[in-house]
DNA sequence: AGTTAAGGTCAATGGTGTTGGCATAAGACC
DNA sequence: GGTCTTATGCCAACACCATTGACCTTAACT
């Protein structure tokens, strides 16, 4: 590793670019951002962030090391993000709602960063704090530590898991979605209902359901779940 | 469109290539297949996989168009294999657990596939005979159609999102994956515990847990719910 | 045997992440 | 204010990548 990354806390001398711009972590993470859902993800490149930001490619090396420490940064924005201004009512099963939604949310306005940072675990300050919380909720709600651990690992993960399935065709360009929306109608709804009788029968049910996410739903019923589980555990 | 794709079935000349391997849609597949398995993550691309068939990349572009189009080939082997050799029993929820943790399973053993392929919408046979048969396991309960696919919605959208996130750290390198799984032990066993109370009392529960795959426990509990609703509208 | 075009190859284009070496100015110290 | 150090930006280069258009060969049909 001939660059050694410097944390943003230490940095200590901030020299403008030869276009002018001063550079920081913050900076480079908005701005990355933009272009993430402007141009989609594969508009993000070294090179055009750095001519975005007016400064040479090789810099962001100084900050992250590498495109996938960036990814990382930008897993914690949005968390961040999802996080801010959220405070709990007391009532568990509406702030694991709320929560929920609350995540499913911010990564969806960010679809294709959602796409890259879904499945990554940053360790960083945010992200810890989220989990901090949701351990909080469940726990305070009086579940048993390991019902509270095996409750909060799903709960996350289903929510980190639907951002990012939901998030695949709003990453899509207009085209590419309307035609895979498309395919609803034109392939599922002409199948012969001989061969496919399922189908066929809920062939309108199922053309007003898909384009839709399934979050809601299925944060329901682990919600519905684990309220049945405390009820019987208490009783 | 310089290079118009011929759909497998219209083919009629089968040429050998320099190197005298004959090629074909699926054989192209499988070779995409192993090397994502033996070379990772970043082992797929047009000149390794030209390589690996003995033939130029370019010649890839008769067979799929472009990248895109072979990876929704792959998915569509993906969802296949899940399939393949599988038979309903009968119990509707035994049949729906078993067919989620195959489909699962078939995506994990090739999760840089999955990542990729998890969101899309391919519309090709398979896929199609995956649908059929879990509208037809659900409508075969008792489920009333729109109760089935609104079950159907979030049952599928819950395996294949689980899938997509759980193939993440597998898709990642060696190293890479290493050192997102130590990051539990290292940073969050060791947060303070006035801080971070609710983390610190749970960190032993959470570093066990975390490296599996919530997906089984999501299932059961979408499973359940599925029941007493079942049970609730028969009553 | 002659014709056609499918299906292979080649070479080139313009992109990508990443790195080592270098220059310069910011901030510390006297 | 002058000097020194080094953080931080820039440049050039490397080794990859997907994709395409032109070309050539030969399988298959008539």
């Amino acid at each position: 590793m001939a660059k050694d990354v410097v944390p943003e806390e230490a940095r200590r001398r901030r020299r403008p670019t030869r276009q002018g711009t001063v550079l920081s972590e913050r900076l480079i993470v908005e701005t990355a951002l933009r272009m993430v859902r402007e141009h989609g993800s594969a508009g993000l490149s070294a090179r055009r962030l750095g001519a975005a930001l007016g400064a040479d490619p090789s810099t962001l090396y100084r900050y992250f090391e590498g495109m996938d420490g960036l990814t990382l940064a930008i897993g914690e924005e949005l968390i961040g993000r999802a996080l801010a201004g959220w405070a709990p009512t007391g009532r568990w099963r509406d702030d694991l709602r709320a929560l929920g939604l609350r995540i499913h949310g911010a990564y969806l306005a960010h679809p294709q960063a959602a796409l890259l940072t879904a499945s990554r675990v940053t360790g960083r300050p945010r992200e810890i704090a989220a989990d901090e919380a949701i351990l909080g909720i469940l726990r305070g709600a009086g579940f048993g530590d390991e019902d509270a651990v095996r409750i909060y690992h799903a709960y996350i993960d289903q929510s980190l898991a639907f951002a990012a399935l939901d998030a695949g065709p709003l990453a899509l360009t207009a085209e590419a979605r309307a035609s895979d929306e498309a395919r609803w109608e034109s392939t599922y709804a002409r199948l012969p209902a001989d061969a496919y009788p399922n189908i066929a029968a809920t062939a309108g049910l199922l053309s007003a359901r898909m384009p839709h996410s399934a979050y809601p739903v299925a944060l329901e019923m682990l919600l519905e779940t684990a309220e049945r589980q405390l009820a019987d555990s208490g009783a």
